[in-house]
DNA sequence: CCATTGATCCCCT
DNA sequence: GGGGATCAATGGG
């Protein structure tokens, strides 16, 4: 059994967080899932729910470090995220993807029974559908429920994902030839890349 | 490619 | 207090 990462871990920068997070393993509702993509958000961030400032929706980013901030997006997702930095920071990483380790048959039975295993948690949304999350998870402290990884893996870092703004930051991490990484999609409305 | 779906937030009155 | 745009996505063609 790895160590438990405490609250001191995540009470830094985000981006620093974020790439190593991967290869974790994460514990809510019976599914423990590791840890294959992740993206930092910060409030200084053209992205980031913080940007504008703290509001009743994102209070929890506002808070201490190890807590889950849970919203509610697209009319029918929920996407979860690890509260990074100082309190008050306004910053976060969101779970983009991850592997099903322990509890198959609980994320499943959220997610549907014909889902591949692949696709349990293959995707923010159903990251957060597997593992039982909703706004009731909103600020639930997650000190404890995760765990370093066994070994370190290779991490890659690329744009983010989904958003419309600062695209180009490359602020998503992701462990270099897993399977369990969600297929990466520009926003349809994001300026396209410079040329090379 | 496209529809789905509704909370949230901005910016006015 | 209200109208309208936006949205860290998914699933099905």
């Amino acid at each position: 059994m790895s160590a438990l990462l405490d609250r001191a871990f995540f009470a830094r920068d985000s981006v620093a967080v974020a790439p190593e997070l991967l290869g974790c393993t994460v514990t809510a509702n019976g599914v423990t899932v590791r840890v294959t993509e992740v993206e930092a958000y910060r409030e200084d961030d053209p992205a980031s729910h913080s940007f504008r400032g703290r509001t009743d929706r994102t209070a929890v980013m506002f808070g201490p470090a190890g807590f889950l901030y849970v919203y509610f997006t697209y009319g029918m997702h929920y996407c979860a995220n690890l509260v990074c930095g100082a309190t008050g920071a306004g910053a976060a990483v969101l779970l983009r993807a991850g592997e099903v380790v322990d509890g198959v048959e609980a994320a499943r039975g959220r997610r549907g029974e014909r889902v591949a295993d692949r696709d349990l948690a293959r995707g923010p949304a159903r990251l957060a559908q597997a593992m039982g999350w909703d706004r009731s998870d909103d600020g639930a402290d997650m000190v404890g429920a995760v765990r370093a990884g066994v070994e370190a893996p290779a991490v890659l870092a690329g744009p983010r994902t989904g958003i419309t703004k600062a695209a180009d930051t490359a602020w998503r991490f992701w462990i270099a030839n897993d399977r369990f990484v969600s297929p990466y999609k520009r926003h349809p409305k994001a300026p396209a890349a410079e040329a090379e």
